[in-house]
DNA sequence: AAGCCACGCAACCGCCAAGGT
DNA sequence: TACCTTGGCGGTTGCGTGGCT
């Protein structure tokens, strides 16, 4: 079988020095894009031959080059079974998903995606999508939503109450648009932290490593990193449905609203989230540990060492208060799916 | 038309682990 | 056991390209 190089001769000889230029010639030896000749000479050889030893294999096949330049320019560029081309939608899931579990590794990643290599993943992953999950507000190293999302938040949202606080005033399309933005981009960013952290939670309680991880958690795992990474959160609520009872749904609060340790009064930040529905109702959470330079909004209250965040709904002009207890119920998540 | 800049990607570098002597 | 060789991996570099001003 004769693989066809990637790049065309004509396309090479038309780029006299594509990637690194060479940096030394060392023991004479050439460095830098191959030829099309060079390729040719490669695939040649390791098509009779075989590669055997990448370090006696330049001289036999009558290369000036190094072995370890020569085994990386057929694994990544001439091997036959090179698949070309744009990521599908499903690999690029694939490898969400598998960065997501596995980190860098990418060798191990491209064992998952047949006709891939690990240096075509790695740039792929460091030219799109490490920025795509950086602008959905996610860290692209720990698949976790951003850790400065929270303080942020408080002044997008107090960007958006004080639209609400000069409702009256004459509204124009900017001021509008941005509100509707803001909110908008405070309900993604709020339903991908729960989706997320239900992920966490299921990935840690199912498997103590990579050894032990099961194929239903893998297949969990995806089900809800595929929620969780689409553009919008169009979700059914059945991801979170896996997540049964009442214990663990308050073990969701504790993980998202970090509840206080000390016994001492710890002032409580109102988030009025603004998720507005056509009831007029509003979800609105109380976080402990406000960042101290800024001022609560919509009415400070104290919490005591025990107490749990809160999350409910509400009428819009009901007065913010410390819950009682975290409720995340099937309402609220159909609500919001 | 020219200059600037961000992006994509091939290729290099340095390090590490495994296997052989 | 220590050293050497080899292959492999992840991080980084730097050039070509195309879009924008």
């Amino acid at each position: 079988m004769v693989a066809t190089p990637p790049t065309s001769p004509t396309q090479l000889d038309s780029i006299p020095s594509m990637g690194r230029s060479p940096c030394c010639d060392e023991n004479g030896l050439k460095k830098g894009p191959w030829t099309p000749e060079e390729d040719q000479k490669l695939i040649q050889y390791i098509e009779k031959q075989g590669h055997g030893s990448w370090r006696a294999l330049p001289k036999l096949a009558g290369l000036n080059r190094c072995g370890k330049s020569c085994r990386l320019r057929w694994t990544n560029y001439l091997r036959p079974d090179i698949k070309r081309g744009k990521f599908s939608d499903e690999e690029e899931q694939t490898i969400l998903n598998l960065h997501s579990i596995l980190g860098n590794k990418w060798s191990a990643i491209a064992t998952h995606l047949p006709g891939r290599t690990d240096n075509e993943i790695k740039n792929f992953w460091n030219t799109h999508l490490k920025k795509k999950l950086i602008q959905m507000g996610f860290d692209p190293m720990t698949h976790q939503p951003r850790t400065d999302f929270f303080s942020a938040l408080p002044q997008l949202i107090a960007l958006a109450n004080l639209c609400e606080f000069v409702d009256g005033w004459p509204k124009d399309n900017h001021a509008a648009r941005f509100q509707t933005e803001a909110v908008q981009a405070t309900k993604l960013q709020y339903l991908q932290f729960l989706l997320q952290s239900a992920s966490t939670m299921t990935n840690s309680s199912n498997s103590s490593g990579l050894g032990t991880t099961t194929a239903a958690d893998l297949e969990t795992m995806s089900l809800l990193n595929s929620q969780m990474t689409s553009p919008f959160p169009t979700m059914a609520p059945s991801g979170c449905q896996n997540i049964n009872g009442h214990e663990q749904v308050n073990q969701i609060a504790s993980v998202l609203f970090e509840p206080p340790t000390s016994q001492e009064n710890i002032e409580c930040y109102t988030m009025t989230a603004g998720f507005s529905q056509g009831d007029n109702s509003q979800i609105t959470t109380q976080r402990i540990s406000p960042p101290s330079s800024l001022p609560p909004l919509n009415g400070a209250s104290v919490a005591n060492q025990g107490d749990v965040c809160s999350m409910s709904s509400c009428n819009e002009n009901e007065t913010h208060s410390i819950w009682p207890e975290f409720l995340l119920d099937d309402q609220f998540i159909a609500e919001f799916a």
